[in-house]
DNA sequence: ATGATAATGAAAACCGTTATCAATAATAAT
DNA sequence: ATTATTATTGATAACGGTTTTCATTATCAT
């Protein structure tokens, strides 16, 4: 069961009510691999669902986040940018950022590798310092193809 | 040569004038290893620079770090935070950052193998997706002891 | 010292985001 | 199905960090 269906349920479950704003807020992000800013979101729906506030857009993403069905990025650049999160635990990804247009692409090149090593230095980290670790950011900047001219 | 000869000499070298408000900028975060905003940096400047703009910081901050004197970083918090950056480079590092105060470790360690995998994933994206690869950003998660109750 | 002009600081503008609040829509109860 | 409850919505205003504007001041080549 993925999808709509399994959106609404997990929403529902967490005392939040099926609405249409959420709805297409998910359908837009679950179809693209983009990383949008509320104000993509807002301007990609805008002709679909004419009334949509970007205040809810902003709501919304926020709740989404909450709920654990988006990722909230931040690069640099102002505004936060917000991705699908499979449930599929296979998709962690790390990025790889154009420093002149952008451009974010996803990688999950050396992931066995690098998820040895980010273990390592996560225990190595939680003893040291007494953290307890939820998660990374790892990125790479640099310039893309058509930026390096 | 370090230090404030050091950095007139770069400044001047590019075009820019050696300037109150720069030194004291400048001799601030080369003196802390703390991560400052701009508005923390005024404040603490505020006493000894009484005269001192927040637009004349967020100027400076932002020309030292063209200049290459600063780095300038971004979590997800709103505002942007800078940390001198040391000529040398056996000081790469890379943040410990606690998801609830803010509060920012450095740290070093596997630099080694770290190094080794980062290399060897910027050969791989590079020769993938066609970028330049300039930077990296590695950044861990968690509570911090007195967050984690 | 003098002149050219880069740098400064106060104020206003800007931009992404959040708070306010009356109207509306989703759900539960009937 | 109808009604009642209340979460959600959207317009507007407010907010916080940052940038722009512009007249004044400080730096530096002469
Ligand atoms: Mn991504
Ligand atoms: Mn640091
Ligand atoms: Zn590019
Ligand atoms: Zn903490």
């Amino acid at each position: 069961m993925r999808g709509p269906g399994q959106w609404q349920h997990r929403l529902r479950r967490q005392g939040a009510r099926w609405t249409v704003p959420r709805r297409a807020i998910l359908e837009l992000l679950s179809r693209t691999s983009k990383h949008l800013s509320a104000k993509e979101v807002y301007g990609s729906l805008h002709r679909t669902n004419p009334g949509l506030g970007l205040t809810t857009v902003y709501r919304t993403l926020d709740l989404l986040v909450r709920m654990g069905l988006l990722n909230k990025l931040s690069f640099g650049s102002g505004e936060s940018r917000y991705e699908f999160r499979s449930t599929d635990e296979e998709t962690h990804h790390h990025h790889l950022i154009c420093m002149q247009c952008g451009k974010i692409i996803d990688y999950t090149d050396f992931v066995d590798e690098e998820q040895e090593l980010v273990k390592k230095i996560e225990d190595s980290l939680a003893k040291k310092h007494g953290f307890k670790i939820n998660d990374h950011h790892i990125e790479f900047l640099g310039l893309c193809p058509e930026c390096r001219g």
